[in-house]
DNA sequence: CGGAATCCGATCTGATACTG
DNA sequence: CAGTATCAGATCGGATTCCG
């Protein structure tokens, strides 16, 4: 329905693997993925382990991951709610390659701090006419 | 005016880490730094190599993937202009990472698909009371 | 505890037009 | 060729409130 034969860049395969990137490549997605592991996780280890997301972002990112199938989400009909969530086998397959990831960014923040450093001393530089203070 | 000492996660490790994963973690930061390799391409072979990449979006990414030191950018004052991108060797030790998640995402799309219309059809079926048609 | 729903400013992004 | 500038529409994401 809707548009007759406009856009179906939706059904394009690399549109698709985009999406996918898009997904996995979150910066949320990458450490719940590499926070998860091998283990099983409730939601408030989740949100205590991931720094900084909050509650919305990690049900968000949690909704997203067991839609592409990555994570399962298992519910616990109790009082209070229990939640476990676990990377399926398909995600597991995900796990090295997230973790070098992860693990490359942390250990060139100082690498690239000094690189933006750099480059916005250049650039600032290079707009300014002739003048240096 | 408000916040006097609140928010000053923006200098936090985690937060930089966090900053640097959103950078190469972006589809299509993924596509340009796979694509990149160990070649020396122009803004014109990258527009054509990653599909679907607008000009304004090739131009935002690779901008901050140099400021990151990611990327060098080459640019040759002559008519009309020619402007070379390549990976610094910092880049180049995301190669190998950075083309397994993508060939992951490429390998799944058919998996991910599956997942994700088995998903919406049990979450539509769920949100509906009763009745099935 | 683990959400869902809503509001709303901030950010992103494509389209378009212009340029050296 | 390789951008820059601008603008409007879409999306993101935090804060808040309410719920079983």
């Amino acid at each position: 329905m809707g548009s007759p034969a406009a856009s179906d860049d939706g059904n394009f395969p690399a549109c698709q693997a985009r999406e996918i990137l898009g997904r996995i490549g979150d910066k949320w997605s990458l450490y719940v993925i590499s926070l998860l592991g091998e283990d099983t996780k409730r939601f408030t280890d989740l949100k205590r382990g991931v720094e900084g997301i909050s509650q919305r972002m990690l049900t968000v990112t949690l909704r997203g991951l067991e839609r592409d199938g990555i994570v399962t989400r298992t519910v616990y009909p109790v009082m209070p709610p229990r939640v476990d969530y676990a990377l399926t086998p398909m995600g597991r397959t995900l796990l090295e390659t997230v973790g070098t990831l992860v693990a490359w960014a942390e250990e060139h923040v100082a690498d690239i701090d000094g690189a933006r450093a750099e480059y916005d001393e250049r650039e600032s530089y290079a707009l300014r006419p002739l003048s240096s203070p």
